[in-house]
Formats: C-alpha cells, sequence, structure tokens
DNA sequence: AGATCGACGTCAAACGTTTGCCAAGCACCG
DNA sequence: CGGTGCTTGGCAAACGTTTGACGTCGATCT
C-alpha cells in the first residue's frame, strides 16, 4: 500500500453540504459524535482510514474494535486505535463485516397492517427484545396482500436478515412461508398461526379467548348468539371463533350462523357484516361476538344508527382490547391481549433459533384476558330461563 | 473449495424443524418460487453456483442478472442463465452488491412513537413510494428518547442506508442530526422540522393549521381560550400554537397562558394539562385548542370526570384528526393532516436526493384542512358582543 | 544458552458482487 | 484479404471486513 495519493494534506473540506444549503448556521461544527472527518477520499471512513491514521495494520483495527477479538491487541495500541477510530468518526461497515461473518444482524418482520393499533406494541417488544442482542428489525407491512407478501420475503432474503418474523401470515401463506424456511433462514410466526407448517409460533391463546368470550355472555343469560367473524384464512380468527361456538353449543345455547365474515378485519367489513346481521330480522341475537375490536366497533355504529341500543337491546364482545375502545360508548367488553409481552417473547425466540437454527425453539401461548365493560349486559327479555 | 462435506445426500431434511413438529404435512413441497436448492456448499446459491450449473463465467451471470447490463450478453445465454438462475432460487445478495456498489437500496425511516396512529399512513406513503424505486424502509422509533435516537442512528449509519428520513426529530437534536449529514448521508425531515439545521424537510403546514384552528373559535364567538400544548422543543407544536396564538391576539381575544406543556403528545399528559386549566377556576377559558388529538382526547375525558359538558360548557379543537375521533363523545373537531400523501412526497424527496446528493431538494409543506364536528360550539354566554 | 512460550502485529485470503478491460469470434467493408 | 467494428464472454481487481496463519520480539524456564 503506502504509495495512495495524499494523505492528510488539503482542506479540511467539511464533509458533506456543498451544495446550496439556504439557512447559513451551521450549528455546532463538532457533534457530540466526533468531527467525522479526515479520510483521503470521499466517501466514509474504512478500517484502512483509521489503520492510516494510527500507524498500525487495519487488521489490527479491526481487533482493537472487536470486543471479542480484543485481547489479542495490546492495551495501549486498543486505546490509542480506539481513540483515533472515535475521533475520525469512524462506524464499521455491517454489510462488509455481514459478507464475511455471515451474519447481518438485521431481522426482517413482517406485518399485516402498520395502522392496527394493536400492532404496535408487539412491535415495541420485538425491537426491545432484539436489540438487547444487538438486532436491528426491518419492519415491512403487506396489507394482507399475498404478492406484496412474496415481495417483501424476497426483499428479507436478499438483504441475507438473520431471522425473519412473519405476523402476517394467513393460511394460504404456507408454500411461501416453507420457501423461506427451505432456505434456512429461521422463520418465527408471531400472533397469526399456521400450523400446517409445523414453524415456531407465538401467539395468544385463541381458543381461551373465545371460550372467555363466550362464557361471558353465557353467563349473563344470553341463549341466542352470533359471530362477526375476522377473516377465516388467519388462525387467530377461526381458532377464536371455533372456541367460541364450541362453548356455546356446548352450553346448549343456539348460535346464529352468518354465512359469512369480513374480509379485512377493519371497521368498514364490520359494519357490513352488522348490516347483514340486521337484516335477519327477528331471528336477530340478542348478544354478538366481533371477533376484533375494529369490527365490532364497525358494528356498534351500524347498531347505533338503526336505533338498536348497546347493552339494552344487544350486547357486544370485542377482541383485542384496542387502546381507545374504553372510550366509546357504550365502552366496549373486550378481551385483552398482551401485545407487548409477545413481541418479546417471539424476539426472544428469534434470538434463540439464530444462535442455534438447527433447533426451533418450542411454539408459545399467552393466556388472553377478559375486560367487562358496559357493551354487555343481561338479556332484556331472558328467553327460556330453564 | 469443493471439498466440503456431503452434498444432496441424506434425507431431505425439512430446513429448520427437526424438533418436536406437531402438524405433519409438509405442504408443497415445490413453493412458487421453486426449489431453491443445489448448491454444492451449505448457505444461500452464489453466482459461482449458477455460474456453474449454466457453464457460464460468474461475470457473465451476473451481467445476464442485471438489466442494465444485460445486453452486454447474448440472448439465448440470458435467457438459459436466467432459467438456471430461477430454477436455482438464486438471489443476490444485496450486501455483497451494496459492497461494491455503494448502494443498500434501503433508507432508515426513524419516528417517535408506532403506537401514534397518525405515524401509520406516513409510514404507509413513504414505503410506497420507496419501493417504487426499489427502496426498502428500515423503520425504527425512538420513543422521543435522545439516546435511542443516537443509538437508532448510528445503526443506520453502520448499514450504510442511502438516505435516512427523521420523523422523531426535537429541535435540540440539531447536533446529532448535522452529523449524519456530515457523514454525506442525505437525511430528509418529514412531518417535524428544526429549521436550524437547513435540512430539507417535508411538513403540514402548522401555521395554517394554527391559524385555522384559532379563526374558526374565534368565528363561535370565543373570546377567552387556552391551548394545551404538546412538547415545546417540537416544531410541529410550536409553530401551531404561535400562529393560533397570533391570530386570537390579532383578533383582540384574549389567551390564557397554562405556563405549561406536555412532556409527551399523550392522552395521560392530555389529563394533566386539563386538569391544571381546571385548577384554574373562574378563570376558565370557554374554549380550548389542544395541539394534538391525544391531548385533546385526554383533556375530554377529564373534562368529563368533573362534569364540565362539551362543548356546552366547553369546546375542544384537537390536531391531526385520528382514525376514532369522530366517533367519541362529543366527536372532535380537529384539523386533518393526510398522512398518507406526506409520507408519498418525502419518499419523492428521498429518491431525488439520493439520485443527486449535491442538491437537497427544496422543503415542502402540506395544507390542513378544519374537520368541524360536534366538539366545539358558541360560548354559551357570549362574553362581549362587541 | 538454547528452547519454549506468550504477547502483539502483519499478511493475505476469503466473503459475493460489479465492472473495466481484454481477447476471441464474426461480419462487413473497401 | 486486411482492417474495422461489433458482440460476446472471461479475467481479475476492487469494495470493507474478518481471521487463520505466520512472524518477531522479549521474557521465562530448564
Amino acid at each position: 500500500m503506502g504509495a495512495r495519493s495524499g494523505r492528510r494534506a488539503g482542506a479540511p473540506r467539511r464533509a458533506g453540504m456543498d451544495g446550496a444549503v439556504p439557512p447559513p448556521a451551521p450549528a455546532a461544527p463538532d457533534g457530540p459524535a466526533g468531527p467525522a472527518a479526515a479520510a483521503d477520499h470521499d466517501g466514509p471512513v474504512t478500517l484502512q482510514d483509521v489503520a492510516r491514521a494510527a500507524g498500525v495494520h487495519y487488521s489490527t483495527v479491526s481487533r482493537a474494535l472487536d470486543p471479542a477479538q480484543a485481547r489479542r491487541v495490546g492495551g495501549t495500541t486498543r486505546l490509542h486505535v480506539e481513540a483515533v477510530a472515535r475521533e475520525m468518526g469512524y462506524r464499521r461497515h455491517l454489510g462488509a463485516s455481514g459478507l464475511k461473518r455471515g451474519r447481518t444482524h438485521t431481522v426482517g418482520v413482517i406485518v399485516a397492517d402498520l395502522g392496527n393499533p394493536f400492532i404496535a406494541p408487539v412491535l415495541r417488544g420485538i425491537a426491545n427484545r432484539l436489540e438487547e442482542s444487538g438486532l436491528m428489525p426491518l419492519t415491512t407491512e403487506t396489507q394482507d396482500d399475498p404478492a406484496r407478501l412474496a415481495r417483501v420475503l424476497n426483499h428479507v432474503v436478499e438483504r441475507r436478515v438473520d431471522a425473519v418474523i412473519v405476523s402476517a401470515a394467513r393460511l394460504g401463506n404456507a408454500p411461501i412461508l416453507l420457501d423461506i424456511a427451505r432456505r434456512r433462514i429461521p422463520l418465527l410466526l408471531a400472533d397469526r398461526n399456521v400450523p400446517q407448517t409445523g414453524l415456531p409460533s407465538c401467539t395468544h391463546d385463541n381458543d381461551a379467548g373465545g371460550t372467555l368470550a363466550a362464557r361471558h355472555l353465557l353467563d349473563l343469560g344470553h341463549r341466542h348468539l352470533a359471530q362477526l367473524r375476522g377473516p377465516q384464512d388467519v388462525s387467530s380468527f377461526v381458532d377464536r371463533g371455533a372456541a367460541f361456538s364450541r362453548t356455546v353449543t356446548a352450553a346448549g345455547a343456539v348460535e346464529l350462523d352468518l354465512g359469512d365474515a369480513a374480509r379485512t378485519p377493519s371497521l368498514r367489513e364490520g359494519q357490513r357484516l352488522a348490516r347483514l346481521l340486521l337484516a335477519r330480522g327477528r331471528d336477530r341475537p340478542t348478544a354478538v361476538f366481533a371477533q376484533n375490536d375494529l369490527i365490532a366497533l364497525g358494528a356498534l355504529e351500524v347498531f347505533a344508527d338503526s336505533g338498536l341500543r348497546c347493552p339494552a337491546d344487544i350486547s357486544v364482545v370485542g377482541y383485542d382490547d384496542l387502546p381507545q375502545v374504553d372510550r366509546v360508548t357504550p365502552p366496549l367488553t373486550t378481551v385483552r391481549l398482551h401485545g407487548e409481552e409477545l413481541g418479546r417473547l417471539v424476539g426472544e425466540m428469534t434470538v434463540a433459533a439464530i444462535a442455534s437454527p438447527d433447533r426451533p425453539p418450542p411454539s408459545l401461548t399467552l393466556p388472553p384476558r377478559l375486560m367487562v365493560r358496559a357493551s354487555t349486559a343481561p338479556p332484556r327479555v331472558p328467553q327460556e330461563p330453564t
């Protein structure tokens, strides 16, 4: 080497912002993070640059800066190198590092809908847990579009993420998920399961949740019930629906089959289903279980518009306990999930899966909890008090 | 290489799921994305592997697969190579590619709080626009913690993102932001501005928004007003607050100075400010401008709890028009922003900034719009009808 | 004193791509 | 038939790291 052009010659150069920058104030020329200057080429500072400046070989710099290898280099040298590196604002190039080490310290996180309030705590839990292990989530949403899921998976594969967490899985996505698993990329399912794949998952106990909802309504005395179902290609909805039905039937009460389900777990679809329900006329149940809060909110709205009072005329149970549902009218009885905890756990599982890819972590379920509020009450005229 | 252990010997192995797998069905052995097999080593398929299988040099494969270079290779060869690559499930290693090309096709996106409903559409807008240009957002939240912001910025720098979009900027973050800019990483501010830095930004017109809110209340006849301020180190709140005050004063009405501001733009802080306001007793204004909807919701709750009726006793204007605020009681009058549009625009700016890093794109502002609902009404006893 | 050892550094070969350059082959033209 | 130009494909040098395999140098042991 040695024969590179000039060294620390030339003007300091204030790397960055040469082109028209409107306001003058450069404000704090030396930020807290150091000058970040002094490479003899443009582009970021490299190991070479630091090595030259510190007067050692670049492999020494690499070792000095890697805690795991730091004992391979003398104490004073290490301190010196560290000082120089900090001074120059060196940041290691994780892409290059990953090329060599085969680890990108990045985990793909794929969710269905960032706008669903339920997802934020989950992401927070994941991010916090991953950060503890030096990993960073690469989050994307699919909007429940299979084509988009495929594209996103492609992106994360190209980026060679260390693992993928999918919380956007629909039952039909099994093949494409298995394709990822076949690439030996650890794949974890969060919140939504796809049992046929046998992939490790961390979900809420939808079975328990559905049972909870049913039992509550039965205990109140309801004998005519119905469900406003979420998309039936999502395990969570199927499971909680099945548990609800099972419990209702076992109690000898009757469940009206609406014959349709929401295409997306959204307010709008909740409205549609509610209208469908009202169309049943005299057949109408005294209580409904909306398979998630958004559907419940949509339904409440339709009920109110058609003069039906909740809970006097009809009781409504939701699912998820979204942030504001205790503030709508009437405050919604719902099943509470602990999103952040779930995120944290799946983060934990991910770390484990990366550490030993051949031994996938066991699946987990979290218990839900019923939040009783004002949207449920005994039926006005208790049918068949038995 | 060559002398690695076994090849395609051994059982199929169902990659990554040896441990207890409950359901049997392997489901669709060949997914739509191809077999993804047949490298003579473990780990992902490389150019070398494809080249060997196709009987050409790996540089030829590289070219055949790059649309921009594809004309450098003969038609039949290209088709053959493409077929083999698809067959083998080859995915290019973006890390390695980025090392050579200096482009990661990744953009860091930093937001304050993923749980804030306002942010989801913004992220959607950004993601959609970026995807059109083959970029992928790397999204993280800082929870408005400066230390966390620093960590996150460090992460994205280490990953050599092509640009960074910061929507979590507080005014005090100027130095650390400039540190990024000094590294010649294009940096765009979304929603929140930091004027001192002169960085390009895309924000809502908070000046217009604050004016809109003030004018509405003044037009209703209110003469005694107050603001429930958001964090005063965030440009958006400062700006809309200033505009509000200016308009109120110009109209000769009086604004009560609460002497405090929310530490975070959250429901809880809204409650605190509302209690502070009530403590003023007989001094109480007839209308308040909450600088965002969460604060407004918190305040509404406190008002209701203390027997104050809205809008009869006190009018409330919010800001953001969050998804559910038309469904609380009373439906909230608020200023609507178009988050997705903002996201899209900042995505656009980002693409431009990456294309020509020396010519930062001009800043933009989007006009807000007042949504009048039931939380505002004329004061019960119009003071000084003039 | 010679062998051995530990500590500290350097060398150089990867990792998977991209790409400037060269060479071979071919067609075409004068 | 020689020259020119075009097409196609191979070669090899990067990009910034990591890391196994040496060296070198003192110090310690026998």
